[in-house]
DNA sequence: CGCAGTATTGAAATTTCTCAAGCCGAGTGG
DNA sequence: CCACTCGGCTTGAGAAATTTCAATACTGCG
């Protein structure tokens, strides 16, 4: 081959990259000094892929360390006494899916590989050495597991009061203003990986039922999904029919970055 | 009257053992040293009572305290588009309910009395002056913020992909294994406030649904629930009912508690 | 007593689920 | 090149769960 150990060259600068990335999301709605981003520097973590389907951690493991996410979708999941599924909330770039095994030792739930993936793993006890020596980082980490607490309770309203379509149209709102945040829109479009299988694992209806949700979004012209993409066709319409308002995602948009005193 | 200003008098005992229940909380999953505890020490919390109803803080709201409850119930709530309200998550005492609100500084929901109830404010820069202060009680609180989220993560579940029965019955295990773990059970029972109404708010279900579904749960001698209060009558039952596993309360029961390094 | 809030019951209307079948495009092997 | 298979999407129709509407009790309280 004409390029030597191309492996090896990559896997540091994608590790580099990897702790860039992570400045970069905590920067969106925290302070981040010279400090904060020379703890983030004493880490070390390790890429890792994983291919659609794949499990990143299981229900009732004990992680060592927490993932962030370079590329790709991962979501997270519960698995019900009758074996079926229940996605809690997808991830995508820029997103830490299992920071709370940090506290919490063993996980009450799976991470599942919904796309291929590209993963830093990021040791516990490097974070929390991190978190150390500072505040602000803690602050910063913590925030961002808030967020996923106010994404939780989000689903909760969605699935517990809202009819099939309405559901639908808010989960591909939060989806796309995600994304957008993330900066992984392509324009109006994002990737959206899921089958109608597993849309209806995250919204709890029937794959029938998502079918025909989606063909009333597709005939109203507010969206189109195929080939593992959304597109966003007319974004009021979309975010009326989903009763969606962003404020619950705490984006820069709706309130500065927060800053530590 | 005999006694002379009562008032004055409870109010400063009763912050000193608000201060000693919240470090009784926190001890139950975390460490506790003389720092923190000293930490919290310095902590001036404000004893408030509110009556059913009565709205703690609304969304939109940008608090400057969170609260810790020291008796009653509080519930989270969305109220969605159509103007109906969503209940997200049931709190009682020992919990600190709106702890989000450090840094998320927006709320995106609601915080109501579901019943008389007695909390004490603690004020955000205190409590970031404490964390500075401890990173063992910044991990401790944190921590908090993480269990509230893997109950929300079951209420996804549970919103989704169960039945009205299910539903029900898992609701009222959470609740149980909650008080037991406050130690507010009274034996094979513990207040529960809600109202059918209010119990439809928090599963996504309306009150007639609800209403067969506590027929079922009675008829089969798993509860009573009467004047405010939850009987459980067949604890294994119950749990079967609601396929219902503690696991995701990360309560000491199923992992000794958590020591920072 | 009468009111207000809550619980209960019946029955029709609606939504969603389940079951079943057919379609379509991509990939495979003969 | 074509038949075949597989996964995913779509459609129809009956079954089931849940909601809605409506009426009736019950209970504590002024």
């Amino acid at each position: 081959m004409a390029r030597k150990t191309p492996a090896a060259r990559n896997a540091i600068s994608k590790e580099q990259q990897a702790l860039a990335l992570i400045g970069t999301q905590l920067r969106r709605h925290s302070t981040v000094t010279d400090k904060e981003a020379n703890a983030l520097q004493a880490l070390s973590p390790e890429i890792k892929n994983f291919s659609k389907g794949e499990d990143i951690v299981r229900q009732g493991d004990k992680p060592v360390s927490s993932v962030f996410i370079l590329s790709g979708m991962l979501g997270r999941y519960h698995t019900t006494g009758s074996g079926s599924r229940q996605y809690l909330s997808l991830h995508i770039t820029g997103d830490f899916p299992d920071l709370q095994s940090l506290f919490l030792v063993e996980m009450d739930h799976g991470l599942a590989a919904l796309d291929e993936v590209e993963v830093a793993c990021l040791p516990h006890k490097q974070l929390r050495k991190a978190m150390l020596d500072s505040p602000a980082l803690t602050f910063a980490f913590w925030r961002e597991t808030l967020i996923d607490a106010a994404i939780f309770r989000q689903a909760i309203t969605n699935n517990g009061s809202r009819s099939s379509v309405e559901r639908l149209a808010h989960l591909l709102c939060e989806q796309y203003v995600r994304a957008r945040e993330a900066e992984i829109n392509v324009g109006t479009s994002t990737g959206f990986p899921l089958n109608q299988t597993q849309i209806g694992q995250t919204l709890g209806m029937s794959i029938v039922t998502v079918n025909r949700a989606l063909q009333q979004l597709r005939r109203k012209k507010c969206i189109d999904l195929r080939e593992g993409k959304l597109f966003i066709l007319d974004w009021k319409k979309l975010q009326r029919e989903g009763n969606f308002d962003s404020a619950y995602l705490h984006t820069a948009l709706h309130a500065g970055p927060f800053h530590v005193d």
